[in-house]
DNA sequence: ACCTGAACACCGTTCAAGT
DNA sequence: ACCTGAACACCGTTCAAGT
């Protein structure tokens, strides 16, 4: 029963009993636990279920295909991200410029570092499913509060807040990425810790007005 | 034979005929094709050797496994978008740094559109490779190219040229990436090419000193 | 209502036999 | 020297049988 047909990556069928429920549970972080200690390449279903103390025709009562699997961690991950970040854009509304730029970068980068070193093992997941729904969603969220944020700065104007909206996260994601994704992010953290908000803010006074 | 242990990706063998250069060319090319045409999760071994037209045995002769296939592809991509952002870095040498700029944005997006849309699925395919020695030697050879070039600028001084070379290659990877992986980016790509240049050309103004 | 695990289909890889 | 393809180990998924 309770198939979701428009998003097959969904749980198949939602426990009606405490013990389902913790099953559920037990697979959902045994899937992280073997993601951390032996990396997708080894995340078989075998050894999912046997972490997990229950056997596979279990599991695939709940999670229809291994990928299920992995997607609701993603998705449980991207969501704290995201969060974090809508917070940070309310925290920094009306502010100057500036501090949105530092402010904004400071709260995506260490949220993301909160979860390490889940991240750097996600962008491995995230490449092979099927995401493009989940990352629109994430996107849309993310968008939405950067242009509020944006459109609420105490000493700047923007002529076209949608395209600028997209520069700022595009800047964000795809630096933080390449960066975190890389084996030894000891000193090109560091180095991104200090440039990320010298781009963002010189980005921002060059495509804003003064008011 | 020919088994070279410190890089498992290369080919196991180095052909000695032309009939089995003849081979390997033809499975590498099967490789790239059924990239294209059925996407990473369905290239199967058994499908490269058919649309090769050879068995599975002789493919396993020229490359140890299923990843030495995807390596080879990944690697030859890789190596052209380089060069291509090498050359035009040799071609901007001595100019302002906003030109500096315009142009080491241009040459590397064109390049890797121009091997659209295989720089798409090549991203996939990078995720669940080893690449880091690879990539490592990329990483180099572009750092190399831009620190050169910013030091070349007829209008402007760097204090940290490493910490700088650092941030604009990180902008121009990550930010590409992030547009071109997506499903649809045809109006965002648009916005790439009209944002990236301005906030390369912002961050180095920021960062550098008149000359 | 929930759980089990043997059984099946399929894929990566090998190797004895061929030319 | 190069090629073939049946055979093997392993993984994702199912389903008849259990509590």
């Amino acid at each position: 029963m309770a198939v979701v047909p428009s998003d097959p990556l969904k749980p198949r069928k939602t426990p009606r009993q405490a013990r389902s429920t913790a099953t559920v549970a037990a697979i959902f972080e045994a899937t992280f636990q073997v993601l951390l200690s032996d990396g997708l390449v080894k995340l078989t279903t075998t050894r999912v279920a046997e972490r997990a103390g229950v056997s596979v025709g279990t599991m695939y009562q709940y999670f229809p295909h291994k990928e299920a699997l992995l997607y609701a961690v993603l998705e449980q991950y991207l969501y704290e991200v995201v969060i974090a970040t809508e917070e940070a854009c309310v925290r920094l509304e009306g502010a100057r410029l500036g501090e949105m730029a530092d402010g904004l970068v400071h709260a995506y980068l260490e949220a993301k570092l909160r979860h390490m070193p889940g991240s750097r093992v996600l962008y491995t997941v995230a490449a092979e499913l099927d995401t493009d729904d989940l990352i629109d969603d994430i996107v849309r969220r993310a968008d939405q509060a950067i242009k509020r944020l944006l459109a609420s700065a105490a000493d700047a104007h923007f002529d076209d807040l949608p395209t600028v909206t997209f520069a700022v996260r595009t800047i964000l994601v795809g630096t933080v990425r390449e960066v975190l994704e890389k084996e030894a992010p000891v000193s090109s953290l560091a180095m991104l810790r200090a440039q990320l908000p010298i781009m963002c803010r010189a980005y921002l006074m060059a495509v804003s007005r003064r008011a």
